[in-house]
DNA sequence: TTTGGTATTATGGTATACCATAATACAAAG
DNA sequence: CTTTGTATTATGGTATACCATAATACCAAA
């Protein structure tokens, strides 16, 4: 119990937060195409908010990633080629090699207990999960190997970088029913964090994700 | 020679770029210090321009961590703590680690000789080059190093990286006078980018970034 | 000195109005 | 029928004005 009474941290949810957050799923769930326009007006009388508003999460997701600006035309949900999600894929590598091997490296009893328990929630509700669901439980447990890690900054980045991709990730999932290989590798990576095998967690992240990535190759045989 | 007439690929330099650029040199150079309010009305003073334009610009430096948003104060400058400082030198290490190795790893004539102009323009005219030259040259090196690996998704985020702990360039360039290392580790690396020796490259990248990572470290003895 | 109220300020949010440009449609001329 | 020029429309880009709320500062009273 703390001494006296908490701050209250309420954070105001903006219009602007919620405006983000909905465009950023409708365009990673593929509501929106890639390339196709987001014309302000309309955006305003759909979502029930001014201009403003929709300029400046635009503005946002814009630095993201997610969306480009045509010149003169406007903004459009941003194209993603083979080419980027190849370098995405690989930082993202990179990023999670380095997180996976320092959390495994500074593993706990209670740290193990919190992957295990997120490795098992994923595994046990999987058939009744919807795609975001799923999503989300995934991203969990990567959650926790980064902050496990103390990378918060990396964690923010692969989300970004997840969600650049994350078009892609209907496309893995619809043909090749998720190749139950992906839960088979979360099982290894975290036996291997848990068992503080630093070298063998590293080695099993990079394994997953040479396998999404030549999944992913294979959907984006194009530009 | 193209067939026919090249496309004029003319982009619009908009009145949010320029904002955005001359907002982002200012926080990177310093001039507004961490902590401090953006308040937007004066600011549109300042640079003549709308608020739309200001408030776009924010969202915009928002998501790129240059500006935090204090509830119900408005857009602040970013804090910069060692805590986050040393998770984006990691990070940096391995992105340009791995661009080095790439780099050497593709090297070619035209592109050695591209990385040596680049150093020799900025060993040659060092002296009388004001900081933020003296930043655009550095930058123009690496870049060369990046694009030379193919690896433009993470050059972006490199330079994004930089933006954030550059406010620390200014003291540790003013503090320890460069201390004189870093061109050196500029000459070995291009040497091992340009004989193509991708370990030797890849460890002098390492090398350089540990070099800089521990003199930031002493200035930033705080949280 | 502490409490309470008031005025100011900055912000988030909204609504418009205006202009320039690009796309489109359409009409006129060859 | 094709080509050229023009008019319309949609859109992005910009600039302002307005309101409600929250934070702050300041001042007065107990």
């Amino acid at each position: 119990m703390s001494k006296g009474l908490d701050k209250i941290d309420f954070q105001p949810v903006t219009l602007r937060d919620q405006v983000q957050e909905r465009m950023r799923e409708a365009i990673i769930e593929g509501h929106f195409k890639p390339g196709e326009r987001l014309v302000e007006r309309p955006l305003c009388d759909q979502l029930g908010v001014s201009r403003t508003v929709i300029r400046e999460t635009i503005r946002y997701l814009e630095a993201e990633g997610l969306v480009q600006i045509a010149p003169n035309r406007g903004p459009i949900v941003s194209y993603l080629y083979w080419k980027e999600a190849r370098q995405i894929y690989a930082i993202r590598r990179m990023l999670e090699m380095a997180a996976a091997e320092t959390c495994a490296a500074n593993i706990s009893k209670e740290l193990a207990n919190s992957l295990r328990a997120a490795l098992k929630h994923l595994n046990d509700d999987r058939k009744d999960m919807s795609a975001t669901e799923l999503y989300h439980a995934t991203s969990d447990f990567y959650e926790l190997i980064f902050s496990g890690a103390g990378h918060d900054i990396a964690w923010e980045m692969v989300q970004r970088l997840h969600a650049r991709i994350s078009r892609l990730r209907s496309l893995t999932l619809s043909t090749l029913e998720r190749k139950k290989t992906g839960p088979e590798h979360m099982q290894v990576i975290c036996d291997a964090i848990c068992a503080g095998d630093h070298q063998a967690a590293s080695q099993a992240v990079a394994e997953h994700l040479d396998d999404v990535m030549s999944v992913a190759e294979k959907l984006l045989a194009d530009a």
